[in-house]
Order: C-alpha cells, then structure tokens, then sequence
DNA sequence: GGGACTCTTTGATCTGCGTCAAAGCAGGTG
DNA sequence: CACCTGCTTTGACGCAGATCAAAGAGTCCC
C-alpha cells in the first residue's frame, strides 16, 4: 500500500510553485479521509496511452509520479500538446464523461483515480473542493494561455529556454530546492514530444537544444540531463514575461 | 434602465452553440434576483482598453453587447490575444484580484458589472453559481486549448478559416440562426486584431481573406461585412477536428 | 560481439510567412 | 472640396523554421 505522502494528497501542494495545484491535505484532511473508500491505483509505462480522445471516462484522476501529456491530434497526423501533467495534476472533469485529449505517458506513470460518481458526491457534499477545483481550473487556464503566446509569438530558441525554464521549476519544487541559481534536472520528454508542445518540429527542437548547449546556457548529460549553471540566463531567453502598458 | 433580456442573464444562454456561456436566468432566477443590488453599467469605445493587465480588478463583469478581446503584450511590444469576449461572457474572477490580460474593446462594448465582495458572498450562499462558474471556466479552458491547436499546427489559411467559422457560429447564435448553409456577418475586428489573435502578421492575414475571396469561399461587402455562401465549405478550410485514434 | 531498435544530431535545401515599402480607400473635418 | 488619419490591400524580397536525408549513439536481446 502506498503512503499518503505520494498522493495528490501531497502534504506540499501549498509550496509548489507552479500553477497546478491539486487538493492539499493541510487544507481538507477530514473531508478527503472519505476519499479513501473510493481511490484506486494504476500504472503505466512510458509512452503508454493512458486514455483516448472520446474515452468514455468514469473516473478522475490525479498523477502521483511520472509525466503524461494532453495531446490532439488531426485527421491528418498533426499534433498539439495542450498540457503537460507533473504530479500532483489533476485529470478529469467532474460533469464530464468523454476525455477530449488522448493522455499520454511521456515516462512511467502513477495514478491516483478516483471513481466518478463518489466524487461527485463528495464534491456536492463539500462546498470547498469544488472551489479548490475551480480554483485549479483557472490556473491550468492561465497557464494555457500564457502557452498561447509561446505558440504564437515567440521564436524556436525562446520555445526551448520557456520550456526547459518551466520543466526546471516544476523539478525543483517537487525536490523543494527552490530558488537556486543553478538546477539539474531529467527531461520527462522525448525531443518530439518537446516539439509537439511548442509547435516546432523535432529537428528545430534539436537544433535549439544543440546552440544552447553551445553557448553554454545549458550542459547535458546524456540526452536527458540538464544542467542550467544560472537560471536566470536561461528565463532571460525564454523571454518570459506578460506585462501590459501603464493606463492612459 | 435596460432590460433584463440584454444582460449577461441572457434568456438564450442555454442555446448558445459555442463555449462561453454565462450564469443563466432560467436555471436560477431566484438567486440572481439578489444580483440586482449589486450591478452597475459601463459603455466603452472601440479602441478603449477596459482593463489594464496588473490593475486592480474590485469587480467581476459581463459583456451584455459588444466584442472585446484578452491581449497578453511581451516588453518588445509582441502582442497575443488570449481570448475572445462576445456578448454573455464573463470578465474578472472571484478570488483574483488583478487583471491578468488587458481587456480591449474591439467594437463598441456595454458591461454589466458587479462588486466583487458582494458577489463572492452571493457566491458562497449560493453553491450553484460556483459550480456554473466552474463548468464556463472548463469550457474557456477547453476553448483556449482548442486555440493552441490552431497556433501551434495551423496553416495561414486554416487559421483565417477557423477565426471566420468562430465568429460566423457565435454571430450565428446571437440572432438565433442557426445551422444555416449561408451565413452573413460582421467581422468585430480589425486585420490587425485578427492577425494578434491568430499569431500572425495583418499582411498575411489581408492576403489569406483576399485569397479566400478570389475562391468564392466568402464575400465581402465593405472590409467588414463577411458573406459565405456555403459554410460547409468553410469549416472544411479550417481543418477543424481533433481526434485521437481508436483504442489499441 | 553484432544486429535491430529507437531516439537524436547534423547537413542541405525549400517554402510559408514575416518584413519593408507603397499605394488604395473610406470616413471625418475645416 | 481638399486634406487628413486610420485601416486595408498588394508587391518584392528575405529568413526562420520545415522538409528531406543520412549518419551517430544508446539500449536491448540473441
């Protein structure tokens, strides 16, 4: 049996210091014990397909350990990456029963699921889960469209560094090494899964990877090890920031 | 004074046929009735910024007539619009209290606003509205990962097909006309809006609607009037789908 | 060890869209 | 009317990133 300490349950949910966030413990402990009765446990291999775009979906879930993308896929092969799910993420919708994404294991992945029906009862039963819920929501729409200017605005070269920069965050938060200059972390991506989600093809993505790492922005360690020597140099390439004008 | 049918407690909302819809008369008129107190009327121009992105937000609102757009701006003046605002749609959100996008006025826009503190109130008394406000952020959230598909994977020409379907469907819905083979409408932006919401240049965004033009696939009357014979044809410019594969 | 994979890197070439520039076309105003 | 001013169209050209192709590198299994 797994501890509680793995779950989406995750006693650290309150530091984590990007934007998706699932249900805290400290928040809600007594509410979520009734969780209990109703979870269950399943694993996946990397690049497994965890559910298909149409699935019928009679649970909801939240990602333990591992990464899954949210991915669409066109009648004629394109693909887009809308989501990238670290643990702690949460997958389903209460009130909605067919998945819209295909979800893919981009390592091996944990999940927590709960089934739907219990859920939602629970959720009718507990005012504040539904707002943590939607509180979440409206984070994992912030994030959406801050990716929305990524995808339409910025170069490949500041694809990469936006990229690497929120894998590097997420990384360090989940080991709790926050705010330190340097960080060294493993991709959970393939280069085309990279280039899925920045609409680039895998060669750019390589490419980009390559004159980073020749500028000495980033090193690697086999093909998946990063090491960023100063995370800002690499935020300064992401070209990271979203401010309007002053009023007037 | 206006009338109650011009609000955001639109009477047609559960007819709506795309994503965004707002809190709906019909489902809950009782507790709404309590909303009267708190609302208050804004009129801006096309042009006029509503919201600055950073400023402080002590009210949430509701497009009662009008279009506006979410703008994100990078410091080097790079601008993405976020999102599309057309009459029922919601601005601001309970437990935020600064605006993250600027909030532009593509045309002339009437809001319907309401002080936020009353409004979380109402909402905390009224578990309802959070759970509406959930489902409209979901479908934002879907809507938005929609967009990045169309960003990320789209052609020049599929973009200005997909943009023209949108606005053609919504448009569509608002006067009641739907699932018609020929639409007419007006386009609520410039080529240049156009060109921020779908991550490209105003040059090319002239040169794909005058390509679609030349091909009979949409006329214009004026720069801003749209007509398309066959909207079949259109929707089938624009790529549009998302499917996975089937299940093995 | 040596295939057979899968994933990645690198090179050569092509092209869709961006950039720069200029001209057309309203609608408003003195 | 002529003259703005703001929006749009069209043309010529260049480049970032896509496409096509091939070779390297790690891992698994016999």
């Amino acid at each position: 049996m797994l501890l509680d300490e793995d779950l989406h349950i995750a006693p650290n949910c309150g530091s984590c210091p990007i934007r998706h966030r699932a249900v805290c413990a400290r928040c809600e402990s007594t509410e979520l014990a009734a969780l209990e009765d109703i979870k269950f446990y399943r694993s996946f291999q990397a690049g497994q397909t965890l559910i298909w775009s149409g699935d019928r979906m009679d649970f909801v879930a939240s990602v333990v350990t591992g990464v899954a993308t949210l991915t669409q896929v066109m009648e004629d092969g394109r693909t887009q990456t809308v989501g990238l799910l670290f643990p702690s993420d949460f997958v389903g919708r209460p009130g909605r029963d067919t998945a819209p994404y295909n979800v893919i294991a981009t390592t091996d992945v944990m999940m927590c699921c709960f089934r739907k029906k219990p859920f939602e009862e629970l959720m009718a039963r507990t005012p504040h889960i539904g707002q943590r819920l939607l509180e979440m929501t409206l984070d994992e729409l912030d994030a959406a469209r801050e990716w929305m200017l990524l995808l339409g605005r910025k170069t490949a070269r500041e694809k990469i560094a936006s990229l690497l920069a929120i894998v590097a965050r997420r990384d360090a938060g989940l080991q709790g090494q926050v705010r330190q200059r340097q960080v060294t972390f493993d991709l959970p991506l393939t280069r085309e899964a990279m280039a899925d989600y920045l609409g680039l093809t895998l060669e750019t993505v390589s490419r980009q990877i390559s004159a980073l790492k020749r500028e000495g922005i980033i090193e690697l360690a086999g093909k998946r090890t990063v090491h960023v020597p100063d995370i800002d140099r690499l935020i300064e390439e992401a070209a990271d920031d979203a401010d309007g004008g002053m009023p007037g």
